[in-house]
DNA sequence: GGTCATTTGCAATTTTGTTGCGTGTAGTAG
DNA sequence: CTACTACACGCAACAAAATTGCAAATGACC
């Protein structure tokens, strides 16, 4: 990485929404997300809290490179953000995304609220889907034998932009 | 790679299913698949066609080097595989999966049968599912501005044998 | 068979992710 | 407040996956 965009990467677009208590909320996500980690028997530490707050506040799926890049990161080594990003994958607290470049991304996913993503084929914009799977179809991989099923679901396809060009 | 296991890799099971005329179907993908190589002014060359053979007669996803393990790819070199998938995917000859190891698997898809996969979180065998997404969510996708939608599904679990363990 | 653009193989490199180990720090007990 | 201890961190080295540049080989077409 290092040298500034991405060679591989996927661009982001921030579509904020105002929701009132922004503030607020991102507040209780963390401390909650701080209690999930005490109540593992794992420390509060300054790289956990950054990481923690990095994702809160912008809740696009980062690379760990990009991650990174957020001042509140600043001297975290990569390898602890790939550490404390696996255990909180464990702990249910991050999400791990798969956009088929072959880098994973990671997003807060200790707010219940489980998105998917459209990733554009030509370029790499992406953009969150409130839809998912039906429950039925879960209950039926279940029934195959297999306990505590979770899935991973992206969509890809050609934005508007990217058609007009 | 090159040791003879898979470090982060996936194990495969194979349940293979008698379908009767497995051979001539496997005849009809291939030179189904030649002619669109051709239609898109591509070569049918020696590597090209040893991994289409591959893909198409053991069908599960495999990593490049997975790949190259079969005899019918002897002296491919690693770099070629990479192109020609990569190729083929553009062309729709074959699917791209991530099991969330950090390698990308390939399986043949000129044959139409779209499916997804169950893999174990614990042993990281795969299986086939015949579940997929319903048409009404793609379309919704599709409403969001985005043309040419695919999509990629994987379940992960715990399957019978690691649960008894 | 000869020509030429496409494709391949090789070597080197980049990017992503992991491991081992000494040092530091959060949490706790005194 | 200080001291202790185990967990967590940073550094350096390593490993695997994937990409790039370029010369040589090969397939398509005449």
């Amino acid at each position: 990485m290092s040298k500034e965009g991405q060679s591989r990467g996927v661009r982001r677009v921030q579509v904020r929404k105002n929701t009132g208590t922004v503030h607020g909320r991102h507040e209780a996500e963390l401390s909650s997300a701080l209690e999930a980690i005490e109540r593992a028997g794992m420390r509060r530490t300054q790289p956990r809290i950054a990481i923690l707050k990095a994702l809160i506040a912008e809740h696009g799926p980062f690379s760990v490179d990009e991650l990174r890049e957020f001042s509140l990161l600043d001297g975290v080594d990569r390898v602890t953000v790939y550490r404390v990003l696996t255990a909180f994958e464990e702990l249910g607290l991050v999400r791990r995304c798969e956009f088929g470049d072959g880098t994973s991304r990671y997003e807060f996913a200790g707010g219940g609220h489980h998105h998917h993503h459209v990733i554009c084929k030509k370029c790499r914009k992406t953009e969150n889907v409130d839809e998912c799977i039906p429950d039925a179809i879960i209950q039926r991989v279940r029934k195959l034998g297999y306990d505590d099923v979770s899935h991973t679901l992206e969509f890809f396809g050609v934005c508007k932009t990217c058609r007009a060009a």
